[in-house]
DNA sequence: AAGGACTGTTACAGATTTAGTAATAAAGTT
DNA sequence: AACTTTATTACTAAATCTGTAACAGTCCTT
């Protein structure tokens, strides 16, 4: 508490015994407390008898202009700390292009409907940007956690396919092992990761393999196309797939030989006073999640 | 220093350690009281990495509006110190009134000029005023100190002289002593005492005297006049009768056996914190008064 | 690639400040 | 005159704040 307001209860309240009961503590407090703003200020604010209380044109003015200011400033305090529970302002958040086309946008949009105080900014980009320096509020990514300075929280399991289409596997055979892949023609994507390596769960635990192929990209999309194209046969995650799957274009191959799941992870700075909106959006993702996988 | 002002300094600094060393303390406090305020809000107000600083939304607004608001507050407290320091404002005296007008009001007009942004209210009233009540900054009295919650200062003594006219004297006797009087008309001033008794020096210590006359008033100027029509005696302050007694018009008598001077005090409230106003109108009158007694 | 310089944060210990209780003094009230 | 009510203050315990120093993360230089 701010000896300023303990003054203005003062003289809102007509005494300090009231003031004291209405601010909850002591009279003997607030009188120090008057008594400490008046020596800071070098000057006498209040003329007091032990049974009469008035301003002195000091106190005066400090009470007329001052108590103004100081509650706006408090307001301002109060509309902040309310912020921080009702979400609204901007929402920036970013998430690598694929998967925010295909799962983000639609849960965006409805998040967005929920909370029409907010403004949501959708951005897709696969590199990974600097969240503080462009004052992102909530980052997804699909791997693993890496900045160390940020919070990393886990949304969801991630699971790759490896897949092709019916017509390439009618043609090039159906790989029964990892080992198998050797012979084919494997379609990397390389965002997740830039090294030409596959790894499955073998008879002995896992197991990566060297992979070769005609054609990398950093994009999921089109590599699910080449595959369903019939050019070879494509390491994807599962939302990338899960349509082509779906409906046939796609096959999934070595389906019992796959390792564990990536992770969906949302990103934020810090973690105290996280404010309402990304902890709002946060907790949305973590239901709409939860129900869909 | 108020938590808020450090956080706007760490913003206009850029930077903890540079607002530390503006503000004359550590990076560490610093540090803690941003997270302090943090807390209190319940927002987070800046995203730090250990090298760049950044407003979060937040954060934005409160610097915004918030910096304005306690500028401006800030701006008004020293405002408020520097009228402690520099006379401005009203300054309302209340004074009896012979003195006042013979004496007080060409000071105090002599003072008006040395403090053009003073606005100076010289009250003259012969009763005695509430201080605090009438919003009165400081009070000339005669007399004895009274009020005990009052500080009072004593400025100079005032001398009182019985006198008479010389036409008076001339035709009912000089008195030689005080127990003369019983036999003279004796205008009593009943302003600073309302019984009629005059006290002497005389042989072995002090002589009250049960004085008796055909005229008494509250206004020492109308029992001057008296006198001098030749209606009687009066015991008067020196500066109703100095003119009178200078020019002859009146005549000291008994002046061997006067009591000790009365006082001239200046009554303001408290001691702590007096406005310059006031201490400066007192130093002056402190200075005016050992010149000219 | 590694070291150096600088940043913000935090545990610790000591110092300062603050709070409430109870006693005191002053001013109304019955 | 006794009683209330009011503001103030000495006293003690609790809370807070401060600076130091160690730490950890980041950028820059070599």
């Amino acid at each position: 508490m701010d000896d300023r307001e303990v003054f203005f209860r003062v003289v809102e309240a007509n005494g300090f015994g009231a003031a004291a009961r209405r601010l909850d503590t002591t009279a003997a407090s607030v009188s120090r407390r008057v008594k400490a703003l008046e020596h800071r200020l070098g000057v006498r604010l209040l003329q007091r008898t032990t049974r009469k209380l008035s301003l002195t044109d000091a106190g005066e003015r400090y009470f007329h202009e001052g108590r103004g200011l100081l509650r706006q400033l408090v307001e301002l305090e109060q509309a902040l700390t309310a912020s921080a529970r009702e979400p609204e302002g901007e929402l920036r958040i970013v998430a690598p292009m694929s998967f925010g086309q295909r799962r983000l946008a639609p849960l965006v949009a409805r998040f967005a409907a929920l909370h029409r105080k907010l403004r949501i900014s959708l951005i897709l980009e696969d590199r990974e940007t600097d969240l503080i320096d462009e004052g992102v509020d909530l980052a997804i990514r699909i791997g693993y956690p890496a900045d160390s300075s940020m919070i990393a929280r886990a949304i969801a399991p991630v699971p790759r396919h490896a897949c092709a289409s019916p017509e390439y596997l009618a043609q090039r055979g159906y790989p029964q092992s990892p080992e198998d892949l050797l012979g084919h023609n494997c379609l990397h994507y390389n965002l997740i990761s830039e090294r030409e390596e596959w790894t499955f769960v073998g008879r002995d635990g896992e197991q990566t393999l060297a992979i070769k192929g005609s054609f990398c990209s950093n994009n999921g999309d089109v590599l699910a196309e080449a595959a369903m194209q019939g050019l070879g046969i494509a390491l994807l995650p599962d939302f990338i797939v899960a349509e082509s799957l779906a409906d046939g274009r796609l096959v999934k191959v070595l389906e019992e030989h796959e390792r564990a799941p990536l992770t969906l992870f949302a990103l934020y700075p810090s973690r105290q006073h996280v404010p309402a909106k990304t902890r709002s959006f946060l907790e949305y993702l973590l239901d709409q999640f939860a129900v869909t996988e």
